[in-house]
DNA sequence: CGATGGTTTAACTGACTGGTTAGTTTAGGA
DNA sequence: TCCTAAACTAACCAGTCAGTTAAACCATCG
């Protein structure tokens, strides 16, 4: 009701805050993180980052459970628009993608927050994390009543997608200080979305050939 | 050629640190771990981290160097002890899982590292990592000839295998906090073991149902 | 015995950390 | 125009950090 400048100039705040925060978490981890750093990238003072926030904790609960929501958004989005088996599943993957180019830190910080082992990690942001999870398993499960999927565990499914993605992302980065010690792989020169098409492909028709 | 009780106790002594430093990063993170912690935990004094190894970053190194060595050690002697192209291909994910049982806090370590983008690794740590991929390449071309497998992209798959397990390794132990919004997945009750195994199934066959 | 050299220790330093607070500026309604 | 509350700042605090140093320990060997 009360859109005044104010407080939007306050919510812009708060976000470039949340932003600022989100990038030197993924470049330095929660300890190697300074609170003075994000206060500079976001161009504000540091004791605005508790004014608006909280404390260091606060600052990566909000940033972790902002970026979860949306992937969430964005997978559901997928989903929604796809309506073949294997296009839908296909879609989950590239939804990820899309959301790690508009913001390249994301996996780094997801990464990160999973190595952690999410001390500091608010319930919302595992519920969201959760809402992803089920949407693969209905997409599975659609695809299995349709006879187009073998059943097959979707929390396995997921979770491998998740983490191969997440670990690709970040392995990427490493690419350059490879090129002495391995033949440099087609695959990786397409970026990550090269990569996410491959892996899909890989794993909905196998590995092993097919039995008569 | 002088194995003196005095060499014998200075390297036990060097492991000692090596492995508390492990545990430390694993734990906290490069940026959050303490010197003083990962000397309390070997049992010497802090200044003996800089007499037997050197700085924060070498002992980072040291420590991801070791533990890479573990890992290429276990997955090489899977890999020489199967034959069969599909037995071969399940032990690589087996010599992983083998590997972490025994040192609970490499998934944790790896995972950090890999989203740290390796600032503190050496050389030698990249080598050890592209030895495995190139055995996991190895194992599927083999398969390849011997019509067992489709040809698939091998850098891909290995980072694949790779980064779900780590990232199942990982997120297990939030399973605990997911119990109130999940059912509680099959696979999940039987550890890495099981996660592992039900994942190379579903990658070995596919998910799609196949074609006539 | 005493000298030698690798090993270990406690004490210390200066830089930096997350977090607070007293006080100043700005915007908006009466 | 004045007043109030939100937004903001600079200075500061107490504690922790990685890293150093000088002195002491101790096994070995002449």
């Amino acid at each position: 009701m009360k859109p005044t400048r104010a407080a939007q100039h306050s919510a812009e705040v708060r976000a470039r805050i949340i932003e600022a925060a989100g990038e030197v978490f993924a470049e330095c981890g929660f300890g190697g993180a300074g609170v003075h750093e994000i206060a500079r990238r976001a161009g504000v003072n540091k004791a605005m980052l508790y004014y608006h926030v909280g404390d260091k904790a606060a600052l990566f609960g909000e940033t972790v459970t902002a970026n979860l929501g949306r992937i969430h958004a964005a997978v559901a989005a997928a989903v929604a628009a796809h309506t073949a088996p294997r296009e839908r599943l296909k879609a989950i993957p590239r939804a990820f993608v899309a959301t790690v180019r508009e913001h390249p830190y994301l996996p780094q910080l997801m990464l990160r927050e999973i190595a952690a082992g999410g001390p500091n990690l608010p319930a919302a942001a595992l519920a969201e994390m959760a809402e992803v999870m089920r949407l693969t398993a209905a997409t599975l499960d659609d695809g299995a009543r349709r006879r187009a999927f073998r059943r097959v565990d979707p929390f396995v499914t997921h979770l491998m997608f998740v983490g191969a993605l997440m670990f690709m992302a970040n392995a990427l980065r490493l690419k350059g200080r490879f090129a002495n010690m391995l033949p440099i792989p087609a695959a990786a020169a397409g970026g990550l979305e090269s990569l996410s098409d491959t892996m899909i492909a890989i794993v909905l028709d196998g590995i092993a050939v097919k039995k008569a």
